[in-house]
DNA sequence: CAAGTATTCTCCCGATTACTGGAATAGAGA
DNA sequence: TCTCTATTCCAGTAATCGGGAGAATACTTG
């Protein structure tokens, strides 16, 4: 084969990865994927799509190499091919915020005002020795499933939908810290807006539960 | 903004990053990229495109985020926006061999073969030191331009085209060492076969040089 | 073991978007 | 004005997207 041919093979290959990145629909998946395994239908209910469409672009993840699947019964069950694909896709996300935000005025309005919400940035030893001492509490507003799969040791499982309900037996002294999914999920903000609404004091972990993991910090599995 | 919308509307910003990714062409002027500053012009002809559609893949990089351009008189300069954007393409073909080999006969003949070809894996400051010592001659055969625009620490610039005239000059007895831009640059491939060919032990830096300038080590520039 | 159910995949379509190469155009400098 | 570089315009071709209907698969039940 000639140095040509070979080069141009090799960047094809490359470039079936980039293509399963390049569609916002399964990136959305991809999100959904980093906080564990689920099947075609969970999938696509949680992101609004037919199971015709879910299931292509799943097909259409895994070969790209991005994602596995795994039978069980009637269900398949998808996850992330690996610990490095979280850490691509994590990348991807850090790098186009700090460049697309740069480029264009709508990208700005969506990219940049994530980075000014006002997050936790202490270190993460510091975050759990504070959650130990009582001085801060920290929510995990994700679904019930994910919080199940894994979760910040000490955090307190409060789903988004469930946010009001848990108000209510909150004292307004506390420090409240939220995170969810990743660096971008917007159910932190969300709760955060909730959360000052009701006169408290509140904060987003900078990053969320992807970043964690990526980060090799400890892990609780389980329900509290 | 709805919740549904601002997620949507994140989701597109990054899937134009990944749109900048999935395409070969561009993926090959993202490398040549990485190696430094450079022209339309020059870009097309090394890729072997037409202007035009050099031009035009250049802009959607661009407009992904990934470059940005600079203007000298006629010529436009095309540069990465970031250290952070040559990070993402490396991670990106890291897990591409990684993940792609696995489920593809025709993906792993290409990227399964490039893991098996024997390569140098001494830790950078061991190489340097066996550089120094005299124990290896370390060969970077990247076009000129790409040596002087940096390179690394006592190696000799020996273009591919170049190679068959400097081995006259070579003992037979030498250790050498051959690397170009990056881990998947084929012109090292080239040199150590014909290195070997020619009776001399040859191996491949693991890393090229894109790798070697993103762990922080030392860069040589100019020439030699 | 046959029928029924649940889940996912395959195949079809129309609409949209992407890619390429050639020709015309814009912009900078002599 | 003339030259050189890069961009834009404009075909034609190819690929992708999303949705719906039916097929395929594997459990479950009688």
């Amino acid at each position: 084969m000639g140095q040509r041919e070979a080069k141009t093979a090799l960047y094809e290959q490359f470039a079936r990865m980039g293509k399963g990145l390049s569609n916002p629909t399964r990136l959305e998946l991809l999100d959904l994927l980093a906080q564990g395994e689920r099947s075609v239908e969970v999938l696509a209910s949680v992101a609004g799509l037919g199971t015709s469409t879910a299931s292509l672009h799943l097909q259409a993840l895994k070969s790209a190499g991005l994602v596995s699947s795994r039978r069980e019964g009637n269900f398949i069950h998808y996850r992330l091919s690996g610990e490095d694909v979280g850490a691509l896709f994590s990348l991807l996300r850090k790098v186009a915020t700090q460049h697309l935000a740069e480029i264009d005025r709508a990208a700005e309005k969506y990219l940049g005002e994530i980075l000014n919400v006002s997050s936790m940035i202490v270190g993460q030893a510091e975050l759990l020795k504070r959650i130990k001492g009582g001085e801060v509490i920290l929510l995990d507003v994700r679904p019930t499933l994910e919080y199940n799969s894994g979760h910040i040791p000490g955090a307190l499982s409060v789903p988004l939908d469930n946010l009001g309900t848990f108000l209510k037996t909150l004292s307004k002294k506390e420090n409240v810290v939220v995170y969810c999914r990743g660096a971008y999920c917007v159910m932190a903000y969300d709760a955060v807006r909730i959360l000052k609404d009701s006169g408290r004091r509140a904060q987003r972990l900078q990053d969320g539960m992807l970043e964690w993991r990526l980060a090799g910090l400890p892990v609780e599995i389980g329900a509290a």
